[in-house]
DNA sequence: TTGTACGCGTTATCAC
DNA sequence: GTGATAACGCGTACAA
């Protein structure tokens, strides 16, 4: 709280320091400005008023906030599940804080609820340069609406050809490596794929490339996923029970990301059925505990952390030169082979690249 | 980017519909204002220009922001251990975002790297309404220096008489707990403590908690730590070596954090030393991967999130009656029983709380 | 090197 | 229910 009442403003240090409000603003702003001693007193007042300029004042009057913003889905109405992982989204703000705060910037986040969904968001991209807005966040409409007054970068987003800039892991390939080792070094034949929530674009994707690999390699290509699971350990475990009991008897299961296959993990184990023995099991994203788990799970690797930074390093661009073309960062995956796919302890089927 | 080349204001906006930007103002902001056909026309003209409020005049006439922010340490500089796990710092993250959402504010964030250290954060405290402050993201004297012009919560800073609202979790109390398990149910004698870095006051107050128990237990209190971990998987598998080589024959090992005690597990399986059965080991935090790895790791369970969000609502406290006086929360804390302090399969020694 | 004066886009106050 | 007008605190031509 300020000592006295009213904070001090630009006007206060000006005149307790004999000079110009103009003085004071420029000497705050370029470290080699001034007169050394013009600049001391200034610098000084400053401190004792306890002076920080403000914000709103100073983006109203040079037209920039200093600020980008990051808009996500809310990710727990999907329920307690959210307690449990190191979250793609927390990967994703900590790359675009790294970016932006090492480029002078603050990140603003919001996760769109539910209730004020639109107009958190409107109110959002009123105080910020520009916008990285993760799929699934909001529609395209009001994506479209927002993009008129600021710039915007999306994220995740299904690709396809849309008009702003946007970043992305490239998805179908990253399946299609993992499902073609399961096939090439595993020699399994049947497998199953098993879903994230209805409208994932991930998920999506994930399964287009599963079935691009199967197709490749001359096996049948399934119309739908097995089995959905929401990408959680929970809807995980649920899909694992249902195929299960379902008879589904197949060699291997391919999760459309890590935490529904720690959640089967567990059915397993319950069931006595034996990973990778008795039946394999991958994951996708490479989340942290993906290699803690038993066995250790084979998954594919996504850079999250990468995905942030991109997007902010987009949007920079984007602000520099506004009228350039629209552009799209498709960013690789890997495949991280550890043991639940069948690879044992050491050195097994697999001759690639293994985690060091 | 806007279709026709300047941004819409509420000018435009109240010319095109005919009325004074005092409506325009009102109604965008007072869903129950003005008659029912100017409220139609003005939303609609709007929806038209794709207007977007700027935030930086509405702050300046409004004197609020509706941000607020929250400065933490910058965690990259430890290695390449924030890789690895899901960081404190990501759950305190969302739990402030949460509260803040739900009341209509922005979060803004920021990591205060090493460089332009105090620009940054002087910076952030001129964009937002209230800053909630990390523990050793700064120093004693420009959070004073920031708490002057603008409210300031401290997050889990070492517990003392200072003049700002604080929350922290007990860490000491939990420690306590913790290490009596380990001695009462178990009736280890023989315990040493591993801490994080240097300076951190989580870390020491831990170890206090731990010399307490000892104490009460009529054990010997070491003066110091019997090694140094850094709070890192890298460090605690370092530590462990170190006390291996030592010769250190300790029947139980409390680690400062998880992170410590996952990396030691995995040299105590190199040594051939079985845990809980040669040598326990526990925690403390609770991360999520935590119950993943094997054994199972005992720890104290941490509330991570709430510990944002009770910072965001102790700042909204403070903003609401900016005289009241002083508040420090203090969170508890609960103990984990898992299998790695020597707690079996099922129901063994500890007859207390056991993780459902 | 320093100062004057205006404008940034919105909200609050007061009048009608 | 609606409008005119004065702040809000700072940056920055432009002038000196």
């Amino acid at each position: 709280m300020p000592s006295g009442g009213a904070k001090a403003t630009i006007r206060a240090v000006a005149e307790r320091s004999g000079v110009s409000t103009t003085t004071v603003s420029r000497v705050i702003q370029d470290s080699s400005f001034g007169s050394t001693s013009t600049r001391r007193r200034v610098l000084k007042t400053a401190a004792e008023l306890g002076w920080v300029p403000n914000g709103a004042a100073r983006g109203l009057a040079s037209r920039k906030a200093g600020i980008v913003g990051l808009l996500f889905p809310d990710l727990g109405q999907s329920g307690a599940a959210e307690e449990q992982s190191p979250l793609y989204v927390d990967e994703v703000i900590r790359g675009a804080e790294k970016v932006a705060t090492l480029a002078g910037e603050a990140v603003l986040i919001a996760a769109v609820r539910a209730a004020p969904r639109r107009a958190l968001a409107y109110s959002v991209a009123g105080k910020v340069d520009g916008l990285v807005i993760m799929a699934r966040s909001l529609s395209d409409k009001d994506i479209a609406a927002i993009a008129r007054s600021v710039p915007v970068v999306l994220l995740a987003a299904k690709p396809g050809r849309r008009s702003l800039d946007h970043v992305a892991v490239d998805n179908r390939a990253g399946a299609r490596e993992l499902v073609a080792h399961l096939i090439e070094a595993h020699g399994y034949r049947d497998l199953v794929f098993v879903s994230g929530p209805a409208g994932s674009p991930d998920s999506a994707e994930r399964f287009a490339g599963f079935c691009e690999a199967l197709g490749a390699a001359g096996l049948p290509q399934p119309a739908l996923p097995a089995a959905e699971g929401g990408f959680t350990q929970e809807g995980g475990a649920k899909a694992m029970r249902l195929l299960l009991n379902q008879g589904q008897r197949a060699r291997a299961v391919v999760f459309g990301n890590d935490e529904m296959a720690i959640g089967a993990l567990g059915v397993l184990r319950e069931a006595d059925l034996r990973v990778p023995r008795d039946i394999a099991v991958t994951g996708f994203d490479d989340i942290a505990i993906a290699r803690h788990v038993s066995p250790p799970l084979t998954t594919v690797h996504q850079p999250m952390r990468e995905l942030g930074e991109q997007a902010v390093q987009l949007l920079f661009s984007r602000l520099r030169e506004p009228a350039s073309s629209r552009r799209a960062v498709l960013l690789s995956t890997h495949l991280v082979v550890r043991e639940s796919c069948g690879c044992g302890g050491k050195g097994e089927p697999y001759a690639g690249r293994r985690e060091r």
